[in-house]
DNA sequence: ATCGCCTTTTGGTATGGACAAGTCACACTG
DNA sequence: CAGTGTGACTTGTCCATACCAAAAGGCGAT
């Protein structure tokens, strides 16, 4: 396959070549979704290679979402674009965008907090770190019902942007990643049941212990977390829906 | 190594039964988080096997989030707590087959049931339709800790297959499948924080009252609901978190 | 037609060896 | 002291081979 070496990219150890130059005959349609790839031996054989490393790229596709591997069966193509891994749950950051897009924050406080043990890693920063913590409450409408009470964290290296968050429209992250230049890589969500604290639940008008179900999400970028953010729905105002599809093809 | 087949449960490949070992180690505090693993030579001269195989076990720690490896380097560990229960990241459907392989479910109870006006779509079926209902505990191992209760549900359709349920290793979805030959097109999944019904605290060994994450799937095929399936977690022992990345390819 | 058995195909697991490429500690050199 | 190599060590890549286990397909008996 001295092909390959010239045609592609000629870095990288020849596995991840391999994976690459399937990727890519995937992405063509050379195998069509919903097609069986070539065995192992065959493309063994096609590559001049070991099973070994066709096996290693056949894994690297494998966990990008392109292919489904079944013992007995064979590989199946599965996506043609990777866009499709994009797709789950809140469908995309764009969907978190439109959250804030269509409701209302009303900020209560903003002021700067050393990091402590408990919170550094929940955040992505380092124990006595100097961030900014902005509280409120998202409604969903001016005077109307309080969906969540949020508290979001953002490192020092971006609190001079904190300031413009007052009575934005918009999300944080958005107005963040313009004014940093910094884009966000992906968003980690964490889902718990969690006991409202007594302050949270008082100023969203619920009894003491309350029950919420608590969200907390970082958007990450090269740079580390672009901001944190921490929201407490009450229990019974909250269900978190979200779909997990398995690619398709064009048709979708 | 004879010692690794009979303490562990002896199911299993290999490098599976030394990737729960050397996870148990991490968990006990023989690896303290931070510290350098054993290399992998003296991992293989100590379980007396190959290189690969170890190398294979500690591809999935590094799945599971436990240790970090650098060439030239070593294997670090980088966490102690992360076992399959507690913290589920989910951004495939291929992860979710991950889970079912992992753990160990144990079937309580297997019965007909009509479903009523609220259990229906919660389902996805219609009223007084007939659904074999399946209740059980999953576990992170035979005689190990209890992940969360289970209750799911089949359609009339495929009631067939449910009797194949006990004693399966894997996922029920998976094996629903392959008999059906319907495919799963997306899986609809609702979060939410609820009280946990008292016979399930009970079952599993939990106060009244105990809260409770609970998931809701719903396995979607061309001809609706393949499997309906409720998780009760105990809400102190589960964190369910989930990534949105932005896509890339198999360029990297 | 349906069931059960056998064979073939295919991915999964395991071995053992070889060399490449990072990382680190340490001695050496300017 | 600062920089530079050098060698030992560790994970990464790649190979050839062997056998196992699941799935599919053919075939014959019922």
């Amino acid at each position: 396959m001295q092909d390959l070496v010239q045609t592609n990219g000629a870095e990288g150890p020849l596995y991840s070549r391999i994976h690459r130059e399937l990727g890519e005959r995937i992405m063509r349609g050379s195998y069509p979704v919903g097609a069986l790839m070539p065995t192992e031996v065959e493309l063994a054989a096609e590559f001049g290679t070991s099973r070994s490393t066709i096996r290693e790229a056949l894994r690297s596709l494998t966990e990008d979402g392109y292919v489904e591997r079944r013992q007995g069966m064979g590989t199946r193509v599965i996506a043609s674009e990777i866009s499709a891994g994009y797709h789950q749950s809140l469908n995309s950051i764009h969907e978190l965008q439109q959250i804030a897009l269509d409701t209302y924050m009303v900020i209560l406080s903003d002021e700067q907090v050393a990091l402590d043990d408990a919170l550094a890693p929940r955040v992505g920063g380092k124990t006595d770190e100097v961030w900014a913590k902005v509280s409120g409450i998202r409604w969903t409408a001016p005077g109307g019902r309080p969906i969540c009470f949020i508290e979001s964290y953002v490192p020092g290296r971006l609190a001079h942007v904190v300031p413009e968050f007052h009575g934005l429209q918009g999300s944080f992250f958005d107005l963040l990643e313009r004014r940093s230049g910094e884009a966000v890589r992906e968003v980690q969500q964490d889902i718990r049941a969690v006991q409202m604290p007594v302050r949270i639940s008082r100023m969203l008008g619920l009894p003491d212990g309350a029950q919420s179900l608590q969200l907390l999400r970082r958007y990450i970028t090269d740079r580390g977390t672009l901001i944190a953010s921490c929201n407490w729905h009450p229990a019974d105002q909250m269900t978190y829906r979200m779909q997990i599809r398995r690619g398709r093809g064009p048709q979708d």
